[in-house]
DNA sequence: CTCGAAAGATGATGTGCATCATCTTTGCTT
DNA sequence: AAGCAAAGATGATGCACATCATCTTTCGAG
């Protein structure tokens, strides 16, 4: 079967959404093109009608992922509010909601060891997507180095929320309660 | 053919160790069993004499991977030098080195998001893994929480070689630089 | 209004994987 | 010294996966 040509952009965002979720939920390796096609509503026949293979998916993914996370961070910084939404940010980056579904949170601690090996397109999407992230933050600061701060602030919380998900319940909880009493 | 029972301890050995740098190089779901034995100089066949299933050997691995990283710094601390034994483990975890070989470097980069779809045993290793760079890194602090801060400032070298590896060379480059010049 | 072309379904191909069964050899117990 | 049991090799088994070929249907250009 045979679809407009806007139903085919509304099946890639389609399954470029559902790559999103699966890829953070399941790695990279553990996401099969299948499945993925299966979450966006169709077979896997159509696949390579929208990407010439599964890495390009996979970078679709990545800034799609990176753009869905931060997109409230983006909004408060646009609102000419960024310390409100910074902490925001903050705060729900090391809540118990975000440690406990991946699938919706930032692709950082979800994907980066899986996105290191793979080609050059997911890795500047994941390096334009945290740096977005980054720019963001340093909106929030105030004083000298706020990019550097915001760096430093960031790749804590992207740490500190791997070493939860991968640890044991106390483990996980020492790491949370500390980050979250801690600030740059 | 058999083997002797010293023989058998050194084969589980050298599988363990080549796991644990396998699994750090392609991760848990990009490393087979087949693999992993042959790179121990062995044929998968004998692997279920020594392991009830790949997980038992991810957990393994992860322990002897945590052990093997934190080597110097632990023997440093135990010597009664661990200040500098700190400082060379900072050091040493942002140098350019770590960052282009994780098979050889820190568990917690390279292969914490495998381990959190992992079971219980591996995540178990893993929180024990982490607690003990902590706890070797708080005894060159002073002051007050000293375990506190060591646990972001441990999270926060994590997290910078995890971005850098999974972004290109401009944001790796300037994640490193960061992270080098703060201290928490 | 018609026809080529393309989206997506169905199905095939070849590969790789975890796990198990069996066989051979040989250490270890009696 | 003898035979049992176990380490590791060889070889299935059954499944999952990325990619490609083909077929059907329908869009959109002329």
């Amino acid at each position: 079967m045979r679809v407009s040509r806007a139903a085919k952009a509304e099946s890639r965002d389609r399954i470029v959404a559902a790559a999103a979720r699966r890829l953070r939920a399941a790695g990279v390796e553990g996401s099969s093109v299948g499945d993925m096609m299966a979450d966006a509503g169709m077979t896997h026949g159509g696949f390579y009608r929208h990407f010439a293979n599964k890495d390009a998916l996979v970078a679709a993914a990545i800034a799609a992922a990176f753009a869905e996370f931060s997109e409230p961070l983006a909004a408060g910084v646009a609102a000419g509010e960024a310390p409100a939404a910074a902490a925001d940010f903050v705060a729900r980056y090391l809540g118990d909601g975000h440690v406990a579904h991946p699938e919706l949170g930032c692709p950082v601690p979800a994907t980066a060891a899986d996105i290191a090996r793979s080609g050059d397109a997911a890795r500047a999407a994941f390096g334009a997507g945290a740096t977005a992230v980054v720019d963001a933050l340093a909106a929030a600061l105030t004083g000298p180095r706020r990019r550097e701060r915001a760096w430093r602030q960031f790749a804590m919380l992207a740490g500190a929320v791997l070493i939860a998900r991968a640890s044991d319940p106390a483990t996980a909880a020492e790491v949370l309660a500390t980050a979250r009493r801690g600030s740059l």
